[in-house]
DNA sequence: GGATTGACATACGCTGCGTATGTCTATTAT
DNA sequence: ATAATAGACATACGCAGCGTATGTCAATCC
């Protein structure tokens, strides 16, 4: 019983915080639209932030498993890493990624790095240059300082698209570049 | 006078939202502060956003230009564009830029290359990669994509930098890493 | 010299958050 | 079995803060 309805509260959040962004997301709306009341928020959630912080680390999740699936299925080497990054631009085009996790999320919740969900997405890309490291593919960089370019490279290249005129046209030249930007890592 | 008035409020609005955040800014006490009430402010800006969005065009506008010095400093070719990289993830340090450019603005604003100050650094990359074309230097890549990904690259290594233990170690890891990265653009 | 516009201040209402308090149910202890 | 306690919510309250409507005063235009 009491799980589920954290559950409730947890879906009306992220579609409220998707829908009006964390501001704009009135938590009694949003807890009326489930039958309950502030209340019920305040107990589970501590506060507002709790909420969003919540909703932020199951997207996170959701992320992380899509592009290590990608990444998998993409096999080893190098074509793993660009597989996950196509998959992490195709992620953020989700418009409850875009504004929950990459634009609200870092305002409300400070750099994503320090959240506990540990943003799981940059892990992935961590994992995946070691990889590459250990097969000696790749040139003797910062592991963590790559991982965190490339992240940041995918993220912008997503809000870009979001915010394109023709989103499925402009994906295809995000992710042709993104491969090429990459290789700058690539052994010679 | 009115000028006077305006620049004084802008002032206090870079001054409130670096130090407390867009939400955490209150109207009442910023205006107060220079000796006005939220009168003269909506009479001048319009809303709150008006006022973010106006201090937000300074800093970028101030970022720019920081950019294109030290790109021009930096003589032509490829080292303009690794310099400006620099810079940019150097300016991107400054905890006003780190919280009202990067954090807050998007989240209230929406996406950077929809403001109307039109995201002068972003610009700023265009035309180094549009002057390393002409010299047949860059590979054949998307001009308009590249420069959203390095960008990004160099906004989130900033993001990185500023939430770190140790900044001043930090940047230097960031930048190498950026140089190798955006090599990756680079004919060999 | 009256009318109009611009540059602010003042007053008001409403939304919305957080907290304090109340109620009911389910355990746990005796 | 019942008393006590803790958990899971609802209700009630206070307060900050935004936007707007209205008022005032000076400057300018006709």
């Amino acid at each position: 019983m009491m799980a589920e309805t954290r559950d409730r509260l947890l879906a009306a959040g992220r579609k409220a915080f998707a829908e009006k962004g964390f501001s704009g997301a009135s938590m009694d709306d949003l807890t009326a639209e489930v039958g309950l009341t502030r209340g019920a928020l305040y107990h589970h959630f501590g506060d507002k932030k709790g909420l969003l912080a919540a909703v932020v680390a199951q997207l996170d999740g959701e992320m992380a498993a899509r592009a290590m699936q990608a990444g998998e299925s993409a096999g080893t080497g190098w074509a793993a890493l660009e597989a996950q990054g196509a998959a992490y631009i195709e992620a953020a085009l989700d418009p409850e990624v875009q504004r929950i996790v990459l634009l609200d999320g870092p305002a409300v919740l400070g750099d994503p790095s320090q959240w506990p969900s540990q943003n799981a997405c940059l892990e992935e890309t961590r994992n995946a240059l070691i990889a590459l490291s250990a097969q000696g593919l790749l040139k003797s960089v910062d592991i963590e300082a790559a991982a965190r370019l490339l992240n940041g490279a995918a993220l912008n290249a997503a809000l870009w698209i979001a915010a394109s005129d023709d989103p499925p046209a402009t994906l295809p030249r995000a992710q042709e570049a993104f491969k090429v930007l990459a290789s700058g890592f690539m052994v010679r």
